[in-house]
DNA sequence: ATGAAAGCGCTAACAT
DNA sequence: ATGTTAGCGCTTTCAT
């Protein structure tokens, strides 16, 4: 058990004794309100604040207010780039605003308990990037839980969604692809037919009027990606340029090229899909569709903590094409 | 400002009245203890919960025992893919235990001020994995924060300290380069005459009886990395091998070195250290040291958590060569 | 085995 | 402008 150093800690109430006036003048002094304090009086709080070290309990606080400045994020891997990012961003814009963020790593099945725990915590407001099905949804939003979902494809009525427009920027990624030229261009990714990148490649090519190259399902991670690229390497038709999924599955993918040999562009051509700091630095560095993580996680954030215009529920997000070595811009 | 969605919140004693006892016999249920509970009687208790959706309100058990159930972080940045490992770890290692953990990106300087809002909001004790100066460790540790230093050079006394062998690291990937029969090693990183690796890489050199190479500054980012390799490749001095202080700083000079068509490792090898996932899919993949950052935050934890043995106060964990074709490996 | 009740530290409505 | 005080929901001692 946590042995608290038996420093008895200071409270509200010591703070009142030392400066001479009510624990309320204390609170009002704190903070800013709602009952106006003289400025003498103010500055004999703080000063016994300071003096005292007083640090206020925010587990009293939040018990009193029902709520804990604090707001959570369920992602399903922290460490996975695009979502250390997404985690940075939302802690920033989290603190900016006064909130603590509570990290919550939810890649197995018990998402809804997360939640729910998060919820117990009393935190203000949960962002969700990992799936939940709309039964779920429903349940946790009926419980009053404050819910933002990040890049789902469940826009379910009367909850808070967010995400960056995948489909259409795969088409442009693809779109890059056919307009270098290529007639020959495959998928690495997800291959489930209802996968919104696999979707926006297809779309592409059929507006093209090309016809699909080869799909590689893999994993999100960079092992999926270099998998599936000695699958490509090995095959005998091989296409000449490739839409991956992710920035972190091309990574996987150049590596399995680099071993074989097979010269990025010049042999295959690369477009992926995040735009996270790995992508400039891979070798030959990325091109790929940038979200705009950010601004969304800023967002959402907002929207949490109520500080949005209603009316933008479910917003998209364009994504930015970055054009580097892997397609479109030449070797140095 | 966050508006509940008018759902009267369940609390405990909506629970007993459900199932018929009191609001303490809901408490011995859900906390198993202190007191015995009938099992018909816990059954009736648990339906209710279940019936009801009752949640526990964090806040109320938090102001009640002094505790949170909850541990903070504070790292530089934790979109670095060595802290975001850190993180992760940390919140695997927490949520086993089942607490929660709030990460803090202080990069800025005012560490102190974090660790003093995390201490406010009862965390029952605090990672730091950012520089903190003497003075403060102690004025914290004397207002009763429970705090554990990752990766930090000051040994306080009485405060409980993580690092990796960051020196011997160092020497050992400098060894490593000499034993391939480089004799013009240089450095890259933080060339501050203290720092450890700087320290390491200097030592092993004279150990090894050759003259240190050329050392080159750089900030902890690919970007200072790449900034670094592009003086070195520009130099007339060229070592033949470089010690880089960490993998994302490595992944910059391999970029600047294929941007000027200088082969890793036959006109450079490079040893560098962390043993991020990067430094196994970078272009050739880093041979590197790998701090065991995943065992250090669970040990973190433990010990924060009192579940550690005492006496391991300052422990200093061995870091693990990882060779690969950057020195040492052939490429496939 | 179960219950009653006293707070934990803070906020804010209601005095003064 | 300042003070008093009633809870917020929970844990736990002390009854029974």
């Amino acid at each position: 058990m946590p042995s608290d150093l038996s420093k008895k800690a200071i409270t509200r109430a010591d703070v009142a004794r030392y400066a001479g006036v009510s624990t309320a003048v204390v609170s009002y002094t704190l903070n800013n309100g709602p009952k106006p304090v003289a400025f003498a009086t103010a500055e004999r709080v703080r000063n016994a604040v300071r003096v005292l070290g007083y640090r206020p309990n925010a587990a009293a606080r939040a018990l009193k207010r029902g709520s804990s400045d604090m707001i959570g994020l369920v992602v399903p891997d922290s460490s996975n780039p695009f979502f250390a990012e997404l985690a940075q961003a939302t802690e920033d814009a989290a603190e900016a605003l006064g909130y603590a963020l509570v990290v919550i790593n939810g890649n197995d099945s018990d998402v809804v308990q997360h939640v729910n725990r998060l919820a117990g915590r009393q935190v203000d407001g949960i962002i969700v990037a990992c799936d939940l099905r709309l039964v779920d949804i429903a349940n946790l939003t009926a419980s009053g839980i404050r819910l933002s979902l990040f890049n789902q494809l469940h826009p379910t009525e009367g909850t808070h969604a967010i995400g960056s427009d995948l489909f259409n920027g795969a088409k442009a990624g693809v779109f890059h692809l056919l307009q270098h030229g290529h007639t020959h261009i495959g998928f690495v990714g997800n291959t489930t037919p209802s996968d919104t990148r696999l979707r926006g490649w297809e779309d592409a090519l059929r507006e093209g009027g090309v016809a699909p190259g080869p799909r590689y399902p893999a994993g999100y991670s960079r092992e999926g990606g270099y998998a599936a690229g000695q699958k490509l390497v090995a095959s005998s038709d091989r296409p000449t340029a490739l839409f991956v999924s992710t920035d972190m599955q091309a990574v996987g993918v150049l590596r399995a090229l680099h071993e074989r040999g097979v010269e990025v562009p010049r042999e295959i051509a690369i477009v992926s899909l995040d735009g996270t700091p790995e992508s400039e630095y891979s070798w030959p560095a990325l091109t790929t569709l940038r979200q705009p993580v950010r601004q969304m996680a800023k967002d959402a954030v907002a929207h949490l903590l109520g500080h949005a215009e209603a009316a933008d529920d479910h917003r998209l997000y364009p994504l930015e094409l970055v054009v580097r070595q892997s397609c479109g811009c030449a070797l140095p």
